[in-house]
DNA sequence: CGGATGGTTTTAGAGTTGCTTCATGCTGGA
DNA sequence: TCCAGCATGAAGCAACTCTAAAACCATCCG
């Protein structure tokens, strides 16, 4: 009888590429990878590795096997997501990443009513960007994230998440004191063109999406600046140093002088949550999204 | 992750009906699965099986967890017998039983063929009636029986069990010397109404048939011998003491005086071979049908 | 050419698992 | 009431599977 345990190592070498990024993916050494894979060969009494370079390769025979274990691992994780589905108790543990403004604004609130409701499932947050978060949760490191993207530019999910929409957020210019159109009540973002900008850790998603918000009404956009926090970047703009984007979720108290001005063409991003699809059925997932709406 | 070995205790407590029959099935001691359901039961939080008189009954989670195990072990057998197939050599071990007739006139040249053309496959042989055997094949412990049935009255083959034609074999009647219809080059079983019959083991599936074909001619037909081998019938039948039928397959030498008399509407049975589906495209299971067919 | 680098396999040893045996508990029928 | 049948629990032993460390191997680069 073939062993799961071995099976899941073979496919996430398949899926990882290599005997040490799956042994990082299962948390165990490179060695008991080797090992198990040494052993799953002797078993099945064919070769499934074929040592290519530096790494290894796949034989036909490990690719059809994988083909199969893809479908025994989602069907065995299934088994248990309708298990817990069926005891219907929203019990043990929910490992959660969300982005830093959920983090604030979505997150506490959310979490505080979960914990209200169902005291024994043990919720581990973290904070974690959604380009970095997503493929923590199909690894199965996470079991889900809160995403977002933006209206002009919708998020692709990778293969085997869903995502169920948690809210809207809409987003706001915040200008300098001194600024021309300060006094406005709404302003169109063209008629910004040629401010120079602060933006977020440049890393995230928020960062390259104001890039290219910005390229459609300004064909050189001037980021200048940089600040990993909402608060700091105010102090920026307070100072006159630029512009920034700031969404509503999660707003926190703007420094005397600057300047919140609606847009005219709202931008706004949708919030998400993501989850494997196989764990759809798990009550946690269904309670936490039902507590994260809930919030809002 | 659910562990297969223990979705497989599980899933023979459900399909035989107590923890001790599923421990024989699996081949380990009622403590063993008793132990392994236990940890079953803890690892996913909820009871599987409780106490109801003398033995245990599934509870609602643990028929759920049952459903799944279902396709989950079955799609494992799948895998292993594709990644056989994607070998394509026929090696390894194959157990296989046939009704007593195929084991003496059939079974020993195939099987001498198939050791021939596939010197690595260890084949274990074993004599079983086929109202044994193929139980024996649904729950693993043969991989292929040869069985048979007769044209009137067709073999009802078990869920998840596939059959292929061997051969069909024809039987005629044996009289003593000195019965009336000696001489005859054929004769309807009608008129040996009345006559009285032997038959061979008590309770095999011969038997039964021959009960119920004698039924269709003679309201209350003489079964008054009983004998186990082919060649202590015919020793009872040239004494007179009746008469029966015999398969051409594997006949041996009739003794001097008794008559061989073919049957106006000819009294055929048929040869299979059956296997698990799962087990279907195993190269060995393919092998064993080729040589079974090739030696007729 | 030769050492540094990134990756895999091998080996030895420690901890864990899972089996068997034996003892115990529980239920239903003689 | 006792016995037979079935299930569970504890102790001991064998097998497994992990980690750590070292060996191995192909590539890159000075």
């Amino acid at each position: 009888m073939l062993d799961l345990e071995r099976l899941r190592a073979l496919h996430s070498v398949a899926t990882y590429g290599s005997v040490s990024a799956a042994a990082d993916v299962l948390h165990v050494t490179t060695s008991a990878v080797s090992q198990q894979l040494a052993k799953l060969e002797r078993e099945t009494g064919q070769k499934l590795l074929e040592r290519n370079g530096r790494g290894v390769r796949l034989t036909d025979a490990a690719e059809l096997l994988v083909a199969h274990a893809e479908r025994i691992l989602s069907l065995v994780e299934q088994a248990q997501s309708d298990l817990e589905a069926h005891r219907g108790s929203v019990v043990g543990q929910l490992t959660l990443a969300a982005f830093p403004t959920a983090m604030r604004g979505l997150v506490p609130a959310s979490l505080r009513r979960l914990n209200a409701d169902h005291p024994d499932l043990r919720v581990l947050l973290r904070e974690e960007d959604p380009l970095r978060s997503m493929p923590l949760v199909s690894r199965g490191d996470l079991d889900m994230a809160v995403v977002q993207d933006w209206n002009n530019e919708p998020l692709p999910l990778p293969d085997g998440l869903q995502k169920g929409v948690i809210c809207d957020d809409v987003a706001d210019v915040v200008l300098p004191p001194d600024h021309p159109l300060a006094g406005r009540d709404e302003v169109a973002l063209k008629e910004l063109a040629g401010d120079p900008w602060i933006s977020s850790s440049p890393d995230s998603i928020c960062c390259d999406w104001l890039m290219r918000t910005l390229r459609a009404v300004d064909s050189e956009p001037r980021i200048d600046h940089q600040a990993y926090e909402f608060a700091t970047q105010l102090s920026l703009v307070a100072a006159g140093l630029g512009n920034i984007i700031l969404p509503r979720l999660g707003r926190c108290d703007v420094p005397p002088g600057v300047v919140v001005v609606p847009l005219k063409e709202p931008l706004s991003r949708r919030v998400y949550a993501v989850w494997r699809e196989e764990a759809a059925r798990r009550p946690a997932i269904r309670a936490a999204v039902t507590a994260l709406r809930s919030a809002v």
